[in-house]
DNA sequence: CATGAATGAGTTTTCATTCAT
DNA sequence: AATGAATGAAAACTCATTCAT
């Protein structure tokens, strides 16, 4: 793996277990197994790695919708196959997409958001459009839809670390819930 | 101003034009024109200003929902009035909420957070049970729906400042695509 | 004696034992008893002290010329005790006044050159004005001649220690050859 | 032109634009257009490339004394010529006579001074000690007068840019006031 | 000879925290 | 309570130097 690749696993890493604001370079380029001045051949600060997590993350997540999404089940199927991506995603970067996105906007890379998020919104929203030309869904702005469930579903996941008594059964009720709020929000 | 008020304004600020990471203490303290160790006579860190600006964010969303609220409207009247307090609120507090929400997940404060919003998921659950009560809605489980419909509607409003020539149409359409969304997933 | 003026003498002190290129940031500090951080609430950088040096040996000339010169004596009594003050300094400040000179042509600060050397230059030509006044000597332009003089007086005062078995019979020579260059160069 | 000479004059020009401290062998490298490594192949470090750019200096001035002075002129008219060129050259290598200078001096190179700067103070005094044999100027010791008068040029013709509203006329100027100072300084 | 990515020791720089006033 | 200059530990950053290609 190259080097630009290993410090953003590392960091990927190290944000999840320390914090953004607690995590050093030399915590990064450790975990990396690379030299201190290393980083800088690749990122000019901590926060600049921001955006390249930011992209493996929407693609992570654009890739576990096409992996686990059955084009032949129904749209109802479809959806709850949809959602739990989302979910699993978010779990696996779990702490690391808020960091990321505080960090983002903390930045001058906030332009580049709709730009890393937008093969993941043409995904789902191409899905959406399906289902509605297939007259099984009520008529809206299918990329609006899309963003509005992906944040709804990421929102969802992301609270039952804050609020609940975060386990297994709880995450499978929470995505229940947005599985339904969804699917009644969706029907004709 | 009392000096702690005028911290966590400063704060709010700072944190929104720097992010949370680049904000130092001495950043918030030359906007809140005090001294560098006033500070520490009311906060004993950055990040522990944080919970102030929650409960502020909080308590001022929960108190434009109560006033936005018009209890002898229809319930779809009563939610797009609610929908409309949070993106107000949201928009007054822009970006600030996802810092906060960073903030205090990457501290030992994250556990308040379910007790700052509390009173704020009560008014919207209290809506919720008694529409369900009416039986003009679905059966659901009314504070993980209050919870949701809270995400969303954050969500959705964050998004237009980072996605979308942000303007005011833009907020009215993405503001009507929330309402439409959240009405059919609650009606019968 | 304030921390600005330490950070001064200490940084005289160091550039002269170490040149400019090996002195760090903490031989200075130490030198002046003060913490590492100190430093920076009164210059930005190592560079950034040239000036500040600069003028403490402008200032430091035109003083040794105000003391040593007697008005009462005669022009070239004058003559010779200036030249004298002007070799006086620049042993003073040996190594260290090529230093700042190229120090300062390095920064933006070339154009406070002018400033910081005018009231030395000032001195000197108030002092071939009155001569040319009392017509001892040939008309000039002051001002410039001024220039002249201390440029070649410093310019043969640092030669020594770069060219010649440097000792004080050497130094005693060539600010004689200095002084009889410039009673030759002015005489009518 | 070889490596080693791309680097002579990458290094002048870097020099030149950011000073000797502020200087990297990585903008001497860019700038002359080769690989980080190669510059070992040539030199051992940033300040060993000074005596060449000094030996080059130097060189160019006494080559350009050979060239204006003829000696067919009168002394004084040779004298100009001979001040002409050093202005010339120092023109040329602008700014670069003090940081050369202050590199030599800040490191072990300070006696290579000596040597590289012997051939051009040779042929001016030279130059002196013919007009003396020739009865035309008063006696003196004609090495050490080579070298205050060179000196003297040289920090007259560096002056200007540092302190004047620098223009051709204003060169002029100043180059004359050398002239008619160093002959006054040596006539009879 | 030439390259240039990688290194890591050495410096600079930051900034939360203290404490005498 | 309030101040803000001073601190120094800790982190960021630099850049000369190496070496496998």
């Amino acid at each position: 793996m190259d080097k630009r690749e290993r410090i953003i696993h590392a960091a990927i890493e190290v944000f999840r277990e320390n914090g953004i604001e607690k995590t050093k370079i030399s915590d990064i380029v450790k975990k990396a197994q690379i030299a201190q001045g290393t980083f800088y051949l690749y990122f000019p600060s901590k926060l600049s790695v921001m955006p390249a997590i930011a992209e493996k993350m929407a693609a992570r997540m654009e890739e576990a919708i096409r992996q686990s999404v059955n084009t032949e089940n129904i749209w109802t199927g479809q959806l709850r196959e949809m959602i739990g991506a989302v979910f699993t995603v978010t779990d696996e970067y779990r702490d690391v997409s808020t960091l990321v996105y505080a960090g983002l906007s903390a930045t001058e890379h906030v332009r580049e958001w709709e730009e890393i998020y937008r093969p993941l919104y043409m995904t789902v929203s191409s899905m959406i459009e399906e289902w509605e030309l297939q007259g099984e869904i009520r008529e809206t702005d299918p990329h609006r839809t899309a963003r509005l469930i992906i944040g709804l579903a990421e929102s969802a996941a992301e609270q039952i670390y804050l609020f609940d008594s975060f386990d297994a059964a709880e995450e499978r009720k929470q995505q229940e819930a947005v599985n339904e709020f969804v699917i009644h929000a969706l029907r004709k």
